[in-house]
DNA sequence: GCGCGGGAAGACAGGTCTGTCTGGCTTTGT
DNA sequence: ACAAAGCCAGACAGACCTGTCTTCCCGCGC
């Protein structure tokens, strides 16, 4: 049983995952070296290569927790909402709520994306994490009824981005507030123009 | 006169420039070392370090040139606009020209800000663009006579980053079209919502 | 009691990086 | 013509990185 997570101690696994994501997250997967995450972890450097095979895949598995832990919190903010403007601009919401967190330092996918190099396999959980972005703007545009949806998804994740980079480069959390409010005007401009008997609300 | 620029040989200052250019933007700040850049320029190691002092300074210079060059494009294409809607969109216009450059690789200061490490100077050469970017936007909306220029070039300045990322990380160029569109129902809600008689166009 | 496997600690190899320094060549000013 | 400065080429030091391997220890099932 390789993976057992008693109360007292976390597995070697999840340790390393939380070590690697405090150091990776607010230092940058570059600069921060394998001694010093399983110093963190207080895990052997063998086991860190046991379990991962390499240091790219590590951040791999940091990128794909941190793109888990994003997720459940959008959707979770999203149950409170019932109407389909307000869910699609609850999105936004739970953004507000990333960047207010302690230790916010951006989109860690951006960030490490950057950061290697073109190619690297890093870029996959980059893409699996825009993915569901955009799958998650378009689906909520359909179900809000607007003409183009995709068109409209597409807009939308211009502004999720930019909120993001603004957050972290401006150290502004507000971002998400003006993302949201764009957002707003970009949706009632869509469902106006193309059904003005059908009011958003 | 150590800045000679004669047409047949450019000076050592502007070869180590041309040379840090194509290398840190291709392939990041941090995989390309100072060999590989001094190599590329054909300039010996101490001459690089007796202009520039440091790898971190010639990082700051290589990003305040792109930003000259990125200055120079966007306002080249704002000469051919006329009324102030025209201009304020036209500033996406000049960014989907940079999206089809060759070699084109995303905003040269955000890859590199994501890549040094927080506190660094080289985020003095990202503010100061940042800056640049919100005051044209900022000024076109005033010009433009919007109630609210300040919410608005916020707004857009969000829609010029996140055009930006998807053009790197999407590989698609049209995103500054998408980002147009979106910039022109923005503009067109703020000037309809706040002066009902004046036409934007 | 005892074997055994997982894991901690760390040495080690091989490579790369920044920044300094030396030596010799070329160009320029006078 | 000659001195002086600029510049190329490269060795070098010191630090740091990833990934492998060895050694030892602790805890568990039987």
């Amino acid at each position: 049983m390789p993976t057992k997570a008693t109360a007292s101690k976390p597995s070697v696994r999840e340790r390393l995952l939380a070590a690697a994501d405090e150091l990776f997250y607010s230092e940058g997967v570059q600069t921060v070296g394998i001694d010093r995450i399983v110093q963190k972890a207080g895990v052997a450097k063998a086991s860190l290569y046991n379990l991962f095979g390499s240091k790219e895949e590590l951040v791999q598995a940091y990128l794909d927790a941190r793109h888990d832990r994003t997720r459940e919190q959008i959707e979770r903010v999203l149950t409170r909402f019932r109407t389909p403007r307000e869910r699609l601009l609850g999105v936004f919401d739970g953004q507000g709520q990333l960047f207010t967190e302690p230790g916010f330092n951006g989109c860690a996918h951006m960030t490490a994306s950057a950061e290697v190099r073109p190619g690297s396999p890093v870029e996959g959980a980059a893409d699996r994490y825009r993915l569901w972005v955009r799958t998650l703007f378009t689906d909520l545009a359909r179900e809000a009824g607007v003409a183009d949806p995709e068109e409209l998804a597409r807009q939308l994740h211009l502004l999720y981005d930019g909120a993001g980079i603004s957050a972290r480069m401006d150290r502004d959390p507000s971002a998400a507030t003006t993302a949201r409010a764009a957002a707003a005007a970009l949706f009632d401009a869509a469902v106006k123009n193309k059904e003005p008997g059908d009011a958003g609300q």
